[in-house]
DNA sequence: TGAATATCTCACTGGCGGCTGAGATGTTAC
DNA sequence: GTAACATCTCAGCCGCCAGTGAGATATTCA
């Protein structure tokens, strides 16, 4: 799968750029301390913001903040919880977040 | 491994904060076009800064510049190429490349 | 030797993104 | 009702980082 090394002396200024558009933009959800920690603790299952707040030491809307990120792409989904509808549960969408997991893995896969 | 939906509307207000910082930090580097090009590229084999510069359209010493912080990180090495040293060949390591897959699955695997 | 090429280093700067604060909306309890 | 709680939205500020430019180092070729 992988080409021997080059022998010849001769760089190839023609070559085509890849495309990782799809990888970047996962990767700059994932560079922050916040968002990672929230994707993190939502492997575990459902969190409220004030649970999600207090285990990483930020403001409720800071956190709200980074969720939107999170819900526009699609990563992560809110409910109101069956008891208690003050409290907002989210969720990762697995399959959203396999499909960027899957976007990492074809630069660094 | 996942524990169910939590039936009680109490939220747990001492949970711990998740270790994300290897990940965070991987992520910080895929989080840009250049970065992530150079990487992709690598995947396909050796390649000198002037290929790299020329596919990504991008200045040489900007491409110097994101390849001495994939270079500090452990992800790239260089070689000056047997038959004209004066080009530098780049490659991945793949086993660094592995543990940095390894760091982000930990978040969203 | 000198010129041309390939790459590196580093100071500087402009723009993007994270945190904050204030206010709005929705929910529960009294 | 209203008070307290949980969350959201958005504008503004500020720190950081990608790109630039200038100069240095290394290698090849004439």
């Amino acid at each position: 799968m992988r080409p021997p090394l080059p022998v010849v002396g001769e760089p190839r200024l023609d070559l085509p750029a890849p495309d990782v558009a799809d990888a970047v933009g996962v990767a700059g959800l994932l560079a922050d301390r916040t968002r990672a920690g929230i994707l993190r603790m939502l492997a575990d299952g459902p969190h409220c913001v004030c649970e999600m707040a207090a285990a990483l030491g930020e403001r409720d809307n800071n956190v709200s903040n980074h969720l939107a990120r999170l819900r526009e792409a699609g990563l992560v989904r809110a409910a109101r919880h069956e008891a208690n509808a003050r409290f907002l549960y989210y969720e990762r969408d697995e399959a959203a977040v396999g499909r960027a997991l899957a976007a990492l893995r074809e630069v660094i896969g």
